[in-house]
Parts: structure tokens; sequence; C-alpha cells
DNA sequence: AAACTAGTTTCAAATAATGGAACCTGCAAG
DNA sequence: CTTGCAGGTTCCATTATTTGAAACTAGTTT
């Protein structure tokens, strides 16, 4: 049920090609994806040929090779938009990164993984692997040990179940058992440190954006090197980035059902 | 054959499903899209499930709605990054935004509209339609014109036909062959103006960015009001303009196939 | 309690997807 | 020139999925 990629469905399989392409990063030619799909030559075809048709793939007859298409690019605008999270939280964001003028973060939960939806440089810019739109380990980063430790009890455990429990440094978590206890401590002091967990020299704390019922919309953090900082001093920013979690979480629910009458079942005065 | 939402194909219609979602903004229910799709009750239910399985809609429970999902968004990223286009010229158009204090535009061809990719609100901001992954009509605005003006002249009829012609204020060119006549202006100056054609008081100077093969690649602006402005004075923005158009399109070029060489197909050194 | 509304499930018929194999290229080696 | 071959494209009978009217369920309103 839950399976990786299942058997039925035209759309699952389109999909599919299309995450393929993505994944790819750049142009892509049909024998590549042909080596990376489980679908035979006609099926592969057939579907690039629906997608290129539907815009959501572009060919390039000059190299004979796929990109992500236009009508992609629209749609993402508006699910940029939609995502609620983000273009709430991207003033805040703006307000939060010129305060501490170190590299901020915005993530949010893409299965059992972190999806980076927003970032601000630090002002003095540091290399790290995080990029808006890349997606990351949960285990081992602040954001995704902020969401995890907050996420309801039941749904935890397959989440766990998926994590890759890889080694990034001799710091990190590599078993659900040693996570578990961390994510109690973070639970109990309401945020998380990620102290060279998965990339040597990187610390930072993060916080969880958490709706009025406790559902987990999403995190905030700010990252840093242990050249420059330390944990303690980083969590001397708590008070700052929880307020602005905060005020995050009660906009976006403020403002997320607006148009509820828009359509009939409008109340009568 | 190019017909709008065609009869065939699953796939097509779950997209059709997506963008309807997309169109309405916020979060929907169930019968609001029921009663905007061409689809019986069971068939766009089931269509929404596959979706929402699918990770491409996000559903609701609480409010029973659906939201552009997730794997959407991260999609979403990787088109953006791979337009060429956006990426590559975002840099440029923070230049030409400090630069000229107006309202900047960045655009595409969708189909016979114009999409606009990006944009730079001027220092003193406008009120103005456009914004960034809305599209706008092709035969009545700065970037629409200049980008038709460039198109391969077989492909021309063909957009021509599909435009609306709607006479949105009195200067506005409302037959293609009125407009045909401008954009052979356009092609000999190499810029087109928008002269109050898409809404009064408004107006503007765009370019096309074009290929070293002429292909059109996108279009740049720069808008303002009668108010402020004149064509005349804008005009003068051309120069600068033109050389940001024209680093854009060199900059796509040289980077668009840096990993030509990453399967087979390589030259023999 | 009756009448709606919104959403969900069923099932035989209709339609679209499948993929093995044949078929085109254009090009490089024999 | 001919042969071989890899990257693409098309065919077509078989198979599986999609279809949608209608029946059903669960809430809500009258």
């Amino acid at each position: 049920m839950a399976a990786s990629a299942a058997s039925d469905g035209t759309v699952a399989k389109a999909l599919e090609v299309l995450d393929l392409v993505a994944a790819h990063g750049r142009a892509v030619r049909f024998s590549d994806l042909l080596a990376d799909s489980p679908y035979p030559k006609a099926t592969l075809y057939r579907l690039l040929q629906t997608l290129v048709g539907q815009g959501m793939l572009a060919f390039d007859p000059h190299h004979s090779s796929y990109t992500l298409g236009i009508r992609l690019v629209r749609l993402a605008h508006v699910a940029w938009q939609q995502s609620s999270l983000a273009p709430i939280a991207r003033p805040h964001l703006d307000r939060l990164s010129a305060e501490v003028g170190e590299t901020v973060h915005l993530a949010q939960l893409d299965h059992a993984q972190v999806l980076y939806v927003d970032k601000r440089n630090a002002r003095e810019p540091v290399h790290m692997y995080s990029q808006a739109g890349k997606v990351g380990p949960a285990y081992c980063t602040g954001v995704g040990k902020a969401m995890l430790a907050f996420v309801p009890e039941t749904d935890l455990p397959a989440l766990l179940a998926q994590q890759s429990w890889h080694r990034f440094t001799d710091k990190t978590f590599t078993t659900p058992e040693a996570l578990q206890a961390e994510l109690a401590a973070i639970r109990a002091r309401g945020f998380a440190f990620d102290d060279e967990e998965h990339e040597p020299g990187i610390i930072c704390v993060a916080l969880p954006i958490l709706s009025s019922r406790g559902g987990v919309l999403g995190a905030l953090s700010v990252t840093s090197t242990t050249a420059r900082t330390t944990l303690a001093a980083l969590q001397g920013l708590v008070p700052t980035i929880s307020q602005i979690a905060q005020t995050i979480a009660q906009e976006t629910e403020t403002w997320r059902f607006p148009e509820q009458g828009a359509h009939p079942l409008r109340k009568r005065a």
C-alpha cells in the first residue's frame, strides 16, 4: 500500500517520469531516461510525448533532450504561493535574517525527508548542503529533528523507518533508539540543535512551527559554523526564533480559509 | 490536434485537475472543483484521489479541501532552476531594477500567452496586472509584442489566431493586421513599447531576449506610468536593457549544455 | 422524519495503456 | 558501397484501466 512506486495508475507513471527528468537536473536525452526508468521503450516514449504535449516537459529538438516544461513553472509559482507557509513566512524570514545575520532556513516535512522551502544566506555566506528546493535527511538536521519531535506519536515509527541512518559525522545519530531519546529532549525544551551531525563544522538551532492544534507546519533554523559561534550562543536566539515561528503559525491559520463562503454553503444572514 | 483540452489521456485529465486547483488560488473543496470541471463526479473524485496519493495535491481532512501538494512544490523549484532563463536572469533583473528604479518584468511565451516569470517592483510601487507566475495577453503587452515580433514567421499566424483581441483600452490593437504592422516596426527598431494598450496609464519599453540563432528566449521590460514618465524617456533605457538582455542570452547559451558529454557521444580527444 | 447536500462506492461497458517486435533513420566501421 | 548498429519511432492485438450512471452513506437543514 505505502510502497514506493506502485503498479497502478498511468498518472503515477507519468509523474515518475517527471521526477526522473527533475532528478537529472539538466536536459536529458531519451536514452538516459530509458536507462533510469523501469518502463519499456515504447511506454516511456509515449509517456514523454504526453508530458511534452501537456507542457509539463519541454523537448529541445536541436539537442533532442527533455527539460521540465513551462507549465510546470507556472504551477510552480502557484504552488509556492499556495504552500501557505512559504509566502507567509517570507517577510518574517527576512526579518529574522536581518536580525541574526546568519543563515536562516524554512523547512517542511516531505514524506520522511526535509524539504528546504526557503533560505536566507548569512551576511558572510557559508557553504553548506542546504538549498531552497532541495531535500535533506530529517534525522540529522536541526529542522528535521525539530519537526520529528513534534510529529504525532503514531506516525513517528514509520518516519524513522524511512531514514537512512547514514553516519555523516561521528556525531550523527545512527539508530532510531538514540534519536528517540534526542527527540524526547527536544520535545521537552522546545527546540533542537544540530551539533555537526550532518556536516562537520556546521551547527544550528531549530524550532518547529506548530499549529494551535499542535500540528507540525514546518521548522525554522539559524545555522552557523563552529568557527564563528557555539551552540550556547545560538541558544540565545531561541526567543527570537520562537517569537517568529509563533507569528508565522498564527498567520498561517487565520489566513487559511478566508474564502470559506465564496461558493454556496454560506450561512444565510 | 492543437485544440484546448482534448479527449485523450488520463494524464491530461489529471493535469487539468491540477490546473483547476491551481487556478482557484487557495484551498478548494470537492464541489467547487466539480462545478468547474467537465468531469462527472466519480471521475473527478478518482482523479483527485490519484493526485493526492501522488503528493501532487494535498488534502486537508479538517476542511476537506485540496491544495497543491508538496511534491509539486519540489518539482516547482527544480523547474524554476531548470527553466534556464529565470535563475540566470535573476541577478541581472536585480541590477536592472536597481538601476532604473521602475517595475521590471521578465517574461516568456507560454503557448500564445505571456508568462511573467519574474518581476521587480518599482521603488515607488505601482498597481498593475502583472505578477510573477501570472499569464497575460501577448498582443497588447510590451513583452508580448517584443516576443511575437521575433518569433519564426511560420509560427506567427497560429499565435495570432489564439489572441483574444479584446479592446482593453482605446489604444489596444484589435486585429491581426494592425498588430502585424506594429510587429514589423518593432522588428525594425529592436524594441517594443506598450502605450497604454493593456491598462490605462501604464506604459513600458520591452526588448526580446534572443539566442544567437535568433530564437526568442524571453523578454525584458521596464514599466511605468504616464504620470511619472513618457515613452520617449523610457526609450532612453533601451541601451541599458539591451545590454542586459544580451548578457542573459549569452549566459543562457553557454550554460545550457555543460553536461553534454556526461554520457556517450563525447568527441574523442 | 423527510428532503437535501456532499462525498463515496459499485459494476458492466468502453476506452486507453501496454510492450514485443518491426521499422526507420543517420552514421561509422568494414 | 554495404553492413552493422544505436538511438528513436510506430504498429497492433492483448490486457488492464478508466469510465460514469446510479446507488449508497453520512451529515445538515427544514
